[in-house]
DNA sequence: GCAAAAGTGTTCATTGTACACCCATGC
DNA sequence: GCATGGGTGTACAATGAACACTTTTGC
C-alpha cells in the first residue's frame, strides 16, 4: 500500500454482512499486532480509482467476490476522528520502549492524522465465501450481528448505522438474492427477511407480498425427499 | 482560503433548496470569471472541522442561516471528477495567451487533481434569506428546480440527486417546518408538500394525513379578513 | 343571503392480517 | 392412513381515496 499513490484523509469502511443459516453476521478482522484490536475492512482510494471501485476491492481482497450490490449508507467526519488512540495503544503493546522512535517518524504521519469514513454495506452468501485476511490481519473471520467484539475507532457505531440502513432497504435489495442460488423456495427467502429484520411473518401473507413484487418467476417443483408436499422452485426475473 | 489547513481532495457541495409561493428554486452562484460558469455552493473541509460544521459552514455563508437541518443524501467519486476542464477554459478565457503561465505554476495544482465532492441538501424559507456572493462569485441566486443553467462538472445530476432524495425524504424531514413561520395553516404545508412532490392532494385526505403523524398542535384560528370560514393555526409540537 | 373556503363525516376500494382449509409427499 | 409442511382461499380489519355535507366568514 503506497499512501502516495491514494487520496490522503479519506479511507472506504465496508460492512460485510454474511446470511448463513438463520444467523446474520458480519466480516471483521483482528490485528496480527498484540492487543485486541478488531476492525471493519477497509481501505484507501488509489487515484485513478472510482470509490466505487475501491470499495469493490475491498470486498474483492476480502471475500473473493466481485461486483457485489454495493450501497453507500453514509460518511463519517468529525473532527476526533483518528487513528492516534488505536496507533499509541498499538505501539505501546508491540514496541517496547521504542514509542519515541515511532512517535517521532514520519513512516506514520499520514496516518494518524482525521480521516474521513466512506461507509458501503454489502449482502453476501457466507458459503461462497473464504474469508482472506490482510497482510496485517491475524485473522478474519464471520460474527453474530449481536456478537461483535469491540472494534477500533468508532467502527461499532458506523456498523450499526449500516445495519439500519440494510433493515430499511431490505425491499429495494433485489440483490438479496445473490444470497440464493440461481434457484430457490419461498422459504428460502423468507428465512432471510426474517433474520434480517427480526421478526416473524405470517407464511401465505409473505408469499403473496413478494409474489406481489413481481421480480420472480415460478419454476417446477423442489423434491427434497422430505415427506410432505414438494414447494415450487423460483428464480429471478430476467 | 488556504488549502494547507484543509483536507485535500474533498469537496463539500450543498444543495440549497429554496421554497417561495408555490416554487421550489435552488441556490446558485455564477463565477465572476468571463464565461458562464454555474455552480452549485460548495467548500472545502478544514483539519479541525467536522464534515457536517463544513456543510453548516457553507449553508451560513451564502445564505445567513445558522443551524439549518442538513442531509447527507451521496458521494460522488469518479476518477474523471476534476476541476481541469473548467479550469482550463476558465484561464483560456480570462488570461489570454498566460495559460502556459498557469499551467506551469504550482498556484493551482492542487485544484485540479480529481476529488470527492460529498454532497448535502437543505431546505429553505427563500424569504428569510439574502443570498450573499463569495469572492469568487459575481452573483449568486434562486432557479426554478426545472429552469436550472448548465453547471460546471457534474453539478447537474448531483443537483437531480438530491433533489430524487428530498422527495423520498419529505415525510422524514420534520424539518420542512423550517420554511414556515412559527404560526402556520395546514394549506401553507400542503403547499409546500404540493410543491416538492409535484403533485396534488385531496385536502381533507391530506389534513387527516398530516395530522395522524402527530407532531402539530392546534391553536386559534387565524382571521385573514376573507370572506370564508377562518384556518386552524397550527404550530409544532414542542 | 351568498360566495368562498375550511372542518367533519361517509362511502367505497385497496391493502394488510390472521387463519381455515385443502393438497402433495414419503413412510 | 398419517404426519408434515406447502398452496389457495376467505373473513375481517386497517388504511387510503374521493366526495358529500356542514360550518364559518365578510360583504
Amino acid at each position: 500500500m503506497d499512501i502516495i499513490n491514494c487520496i490522503n484523509q479519506v479511507s472506504i469502511d465496508c460492512v460485510i454482512f454474511g446470511y448463513e443459516n438463520h444467523q446474520l453476521k458480519v466480516l471483521i478482522s483482528k490485528s496480527r499486532f498484540k492487543g485486541d484490536f478488531y476492525s471493519l475492512p477497509s481501505g484507501f482510494i488509489f487515484q485513478n480509482e472510482d470509490i466505487e471501485d475501491a470499495a469493490q476491492r475491498v470486498v474483492r481482497e476480502r471475500t473473493g467476490i466481485e461486483n457485489i450490490y454495493l450501497k453507500h449508507f453514509n460518511v463519517f467526519g468529525k473532527v476526533g476522528r483518528k487513528r492516534q488512540e488505536f496507533l499509541d495503544k498499538l505501539i505501546a503493546l508491540n514496541y517496547v520502549n521504542q514509542e519515541e522512535e515511532y512517535q517521532n517518524s514520519d513512516r506514520y504521519k499520514w496516518f494518524i492524522n482525521r480521516f474521513i469514513s466512506i461507509g458501503y454495506y454489502s449482502l453476501v452468501d457466507i458459503n461462497s465465501v473464504i474469508p482472506q485476511t490482510s497482510e496485517l490481519d491475524e485473522s478474519i473471520g464471520w460474527y453474530n450481528i449481536h456478537d461483535v467484539p469491540e472494534l477500533i475507532m468508532d467502527y461499532n457505531q458506523v456498523l450499526q448505522d449500516a445495519y439500519h440502513c440494510l433493515k430499511s432497504d431490505i425491499n429495494e435489495l433485489s440483490n438479496i438474492y445473490n444470497l440464493l442460488p440461481e434457484q430457490f423456495t419461498m422459504k428460502e427467502i423468507q428465512d432471510i427477511y426474517e433474520t434480517i429484520l427480526e421478526k416473524t411473518f405470517i407464511r401465505t401473507n409473505f408469499q403473496k407480498k413478494i409474489l406481489e413484487l413481481d421480480v420472480l418467476e415460478r419454476l417446477e417443483k423442489k423434491f427434497t425427499g422430505a415427506k410432505n408436499k414438494a414447494p415450487y422452485l423460483y428464480r429471478v426475473k430476467k
